[in-house]
DNA sequence: GCCGTTTTCGGCCCGACTGTTTTCAGTCG
């Protein structure tokens, strides 16, 4: 996730900001020797600062701190210190004693607080490029607790550090996903396998990759797996948990259950950590004991049965919470409260409004494109190909967009089982204006807007550009908002909030492009845009057949935001569809290419 | 340090694996 510190040094600090300090506090106290339960008060509030909907600030203003779950006097009083002055007494007083680098060593996997701070302490080593040295000069065997092992994990862990920066892009991991399950399913002994962890919450970036194992035969099934060809390392091999390095990403960790514990096992190790942490105290204050193994009832050595997680939940008073939102971010009050939405599902979607063809840039026919839309059981698709100004793309001149709906009004007559949308995805000019003229837009059945050369970009206004684009009374859907590409492209410096004002305005949608390596808009805007007004559109942006699976990836992107089928677009109907687009254009005194028979004015 | 349909004091989620330990500490999820 970003950090928006920086943007809010012109505000009262954000609650972003505010658990980042608390954090800090809490990763020098522990630094520092400092154990237990108030530590744990200090990371609890920062993730309830963090998710809280209101500005503290504003809470600040009433009076009203202290109604934050984890917040008491103490840290109500912290809290007012770093809304002034962005900072505390006691942060400052920690940062004196303690170097900055030291925190960078907590990083490192297989370094915790107790060491950097042994290191520190014994060696003067304050950065983990000093660990790296002492490490390779032996000096580290010399300290109680530690021997030749660690010493050589540690370097183990500076390396993966380096490589993955602790966490790979999601696209990647899905893919060494899928290679390592096929792998696992090989085995006799294994009777189901899947990735639990961040993968299955759909988190942009995965830490280590977590698999769970269902088999009679546990340590079996760990040693065959810490043996395949792709693990390149073994961390760690006991008879129901496996970590291993692989040479594609970083860390992956195995667990083998039996069958009849596979729900518990799979709740517990999909985490996040903090909604497992609430759901076992609800379990607690109900008389039971969750973990990995079960649901128990007090004193009771054989666990409730469960045919799946939905039964655990169940058990405990609440509704099936979907993996995607299990984040401690106000999902367990939802449920609690019976208030948590139905979200959207795969099956919701009733087409996919960004496509392209052999027209531009795609792969595929539009013939072949709009059989395997039909085949996966969609209404509608649109088929969006490039503008011109996308050259390299080789984008359509209005002469071959009008020669494109010839074609497509002839497979639309033959009539292929998915009705076809005569699209575009327009490029949007440095100065926000579109490269394709009116009078020709007016003759599509659906326009989406992009930024795809951000060229100038520090000379162009990108918030503005993109707002301007939003609110062109012919632009029904902005494609991949904000132009990231996880882990190998940074958003354009947009302000989405303006965006997504701007978008209100004007009835525009946004896109939630459902291709792993984008995801954009992110998880958090989506929430935010729908909870303003604002449609989005989850569209896969597929160059080929095969691409038009990633669908259901974006639907668990839109879970992830807490998409409900109400505030998507494409979960309407073709005829509501329509519908949405003649009215909103209709109102600005524009006409639609689908309103009527052509031709009419 | 926080919190209360058990409580304003005494609780606070639960367990696996490794290394360097002769009984457990540290780290991780």
């Amino acid at each position: 996730m970003g950090k928006t510190e920086e943007k809010g040094l012109t505000g009262p600090p954000t609650n972003d900001e505010i658990a980042a300090r608390f954090e800090e506090m809490a990763s020098l106290l522990e630094l520092k020797g400092t154990e237990g339960y108030k530590l744990r008060a200090y990371h609890r509030a920062a993730q309830s600062v963090a998710s809280h909907p209101e500005p503290l600030s504003e809470l600040s203003r009433r009076g009203e701190l202290q109604t934050v779950r984890g917040i008491g006097a103490s840290f109500a009083a912290k809290v007012e210190e770093i809304l002034k002055t962005r900072t505390c007494p006691l942060l400052e007083r920690l940062r004196r004693e303690i170097p900055p680098g030291i925190l960078e060593l907590v990083r490192i996997p297989g370094v915790g607080a107790k060491t950097a701070a042994l290191v520190w302490r014994e060696l003067g080593v304050a950065d983990a490029a000093a660990l790296e040295a002492a490490a390779k000069e032996g000096r580290l065997a010399s300290l109680k607790g530690l021997g030749d092992k660690r010493a050589a994990a540690i370097l183990a862990g500076i390396e993966s550090l380096r490589r993955w920066e602790g966490r790979t892009p999601i696209a990647r991991a899905m893919a060494v996903s899928e290679t390592l399950l096929r792998e696992l399913a090989r085995h006799p002994a294994v009777v189901r396998a899947e990735a639990a962890g961040s993968l299955r919450r759909m988190r942009e970036t995965v830490g280590d990759l977590d698999l769970l194992v269902a088999t009679e035969s546990p340590a079996e099934v760990l040693r065959f797996f810490a043996s395949l060809p792709l693990v390149s390392e073994v961390i760690a091999l006991g008879e129901t948990k496996a970590s291993v390095r692989v040479t594609a990403m970083g860390q992956v960790d195995v667990r083998a259950v039996r069958p009849p514990g596979y729900p518990a096992a799979l709740l517990y190790f999909t985490g996040s950590k903090e909604h497992n942490v609430r759901l076992r105290e609800i379990a607690k204050a109900l008389g039971y004991k969750l973990n990995e193994y079960g649901l128990f009832r007090e004193g009771e050595t054989s666990p409730v049965a469960a045919a799946g997680e939905a039964d655990i939940y169940a058990a405990l008073g609440l509704p099936f919470v979907p993996p995607e939102v299990r984040e401690d971010d106000g999902e367990v009050e939802a449920a609690i409260a019976g208030e948590l939405p139905a979200f959207v599902e795969l099956s919701d979607l009733k087409g996919d409004l960004h496509l392209h063809s052999l027209w531009s840039d795609g792969r595929d026919e539009i013939r072949a494109l709009a059989e395997e839309a039909a085949r996966a059981g969609l209404e509608y698709i649109a088929v969006t190909d490039h503008s011109r100004s996308l050259a390299f793309a080789r984008g359509l001149t209005p002469e071959r967009l009008m020669q494109q709906a010839v074609e497509i009004a002839a497979l639309n007559r033959e009539g292929l089982g998915t009705r076809i949308l005569h699209g575009c995805e327009v490029e949007v000019l440095g100065d926000g204006t579109l490269d394709t003229p009116d009078a020709v837009l007016e003759r599509l059945d659906f326009v989406i807007a992009a930024v795809h050369s951000p060229v100038r970009r520090e000379a162009v206004d990108m918030t503005a550009r993109l707002t301007r684009a939003a609110g062109h009374p012919l632009v029904d859907v902005i494609a991949h908002p904000t132009g990231r590409i996880i882990g190998q492209r940074e958003p354009y410096p947009v302000d989405v909030g303006r965006l997504i004002e701007a978008a209100a305005a004007s009835g525009c949608a946004l896109e939630l492009n459902a291709s792993p390596h984008r995801l954009d808009l992110a998880p958090q805007y989506v929430r935010q845009a729908a909870a303003a007004g604002v449609k989005i559109s989850v569209n896969t942006d597929a160059h080929d057949l095969r691409s038009l699976a990633d669908l259901a990836v974006g639907v668990g992107a839109a879970r992830r935001g807490w998409l409900t089928p109400r505030a998507a677009l494409n979960a309407m109907s073709l005829d509501g569809l329509l519908k949405w687009r003649r009215e909103r254009i209709g109102a600005r005194g524009y006409r639609s290419a689908s309103a009527g028979p052509p031709g009419e004015v």
